[in-house]
DNA sequence: AATCCGTGTTTTGAATTCAAAATTGTGAGA
DNA sequence: TCTCACAATTTTGAATTCAAAACACGGATT
């Protein structure tokens, strides 16, 4: 297995809770799992540790790292920074095409609504955003935003929606669709910061890190992984 | 040597072009030179690598990244982007005591440039940048400011400038004191992506890529490090 | 009973070792 | 002379090893 593919199947696990957050990272049960020697996993928990996924505790391992409130407020003030730059810059350098493609996306998005779809709501969603962030032609930039977007993925995608902040969350993507067709950069910016900002505050109110942090706790305090994550 | 020690250590070697752009990582050499194993070494360069000061090719080795053109351009895109948004965020956040601070920072940037002292100017310069960032309150934003700027750091402070440029530059940073001093946020932002704008272009009319790719090679060539530079 | 101390165990961090891959150097043949 | 092939050497990537640090458990002491 190459460097990069452990990394990014570590951070698959991570993302995905398979190690909660908060929890210490069992390098022994790892190295099994992935069937690689302690050498390669730690390089790979060091890359994590730089990117803010796993925190590295001097002499005493490694654990997932765990978000608070503060770090989910900045995390989005950044990803709402780096949103609307990419906006801007996807209007000037998206092709027909591409846009063709992000208006199918938002069409099943919302088909995916009426049907109360919420997990391939968010995929679609997710498709839409990197779709933008995509067209705006920048590596750095998509770079930063998957390292940002990763960070808060869980908030982002675990946190159940209202049902009125749903259906203004539709509104707001017509309104982003709206601006890219028009290529009004300046228009999608605000409308997407707008948006992830309405995001933030919904997460915040519905108290996420609280309730990650306890479910990292639970499943460190008695050694599981798995099942304590439901338990809790 | 604590593993986050490696790494600055490791990526200010870079930056100081000890280890030139292209130029082949001489892991025993740094082994020696930093008294640590290849295994540390290893893991801080796959960080660096991570970070994009470092070029990790699989069984053959690591370099020290070359910027293309378009790497310039694009780390400069989202340089702006990261700066607009960290001014908007000091104007909210910033106290008179840091507006003090980067006031003083300014003025005495300024008698730099009368007394014509371009390390002294970058140097105050810089600090300026930084303070604005620091002020904006967001260790997300600083995080990736820093890497952003870290890979630009050489184009920023060694492509010399012109006369008329650096006579713009003092204006700018007038222009960007003044908003920050009335907390126009959004005209900071405004000014500040203009300035980084005005600066990338200065360093693609210089050429600097090919400057600098030029320097790697040679260095690379006669695998030299230290004196090739000078020569190139 | 609660706390402190000391011993044995586990875990961590880093050096070393080892196999595989790439690179270099040399000589034979065109 | 130039090119190709092949052996020797070096370098890489990862497993193993090893010392030091943290941890866990038990017994002694107050």
């Amino acid at each position: 297995m190459l460097h990069e593919e452990v990394v990014s199947r570590l951070r698959d696990m991570l993302l995905e809770g398979e190690v909660p957050p908060g929890a210490r990272i069992p390098e022994r049960e790892l190295c099994l799992k992935l069937k690689i020697s302690r050498t390669p996993l730690r390089e790979a928990l060091k890359v994590l540790a730089a990117e803010g996924l796993v925190l590295l505790l001097p002499n005493r391992g490694s654990r997932a790292a765990r978000l608070t409130d503060k770090d989910v407020h900045d995390l989005f003030e950044v990803c709402q920074g780096l949103e609307a730059l990419a906006g801007e810059l996807a209007c000037e350098r998206i092709t027909d095409e591409q846009i063709k493609e992000i208006a199918e996306a938002h069409h099943a998005m919302v088909a995916n609504y009426r049907d109360g779809d919420l997990a391939q709501y968010y995929r679609r969603n997710r498709q839409i955003h990197e779709g933008i962030v995509a067209a705006a032609c920048n590596p750095v930039l998509s770079g930063l935003y998957d390292s940002v977007t990763a960070r808060i993925r869980r908030a982002r995608y675990l946190t159940p929606m209202t049902p009125p902040r749903w259906a203004i969350a539709i509104q707001e993507h017509d309104a982003i669709l709206n601006a890219l067709q028009r290529r009004d950069g300046t228009g999608l910016a605000h409308i997407l910061r707008a948006h992830l900002r309405h995001k933030r505050e919904e997460i915040l109110k519905a108290g996420f890190a609280e309730i990650d942090s306890v479910r990292g706790l639970a499943a460190h305090e008695n050694g599981n992984n798995e099942s304590a994550a439901g338990r809790a």
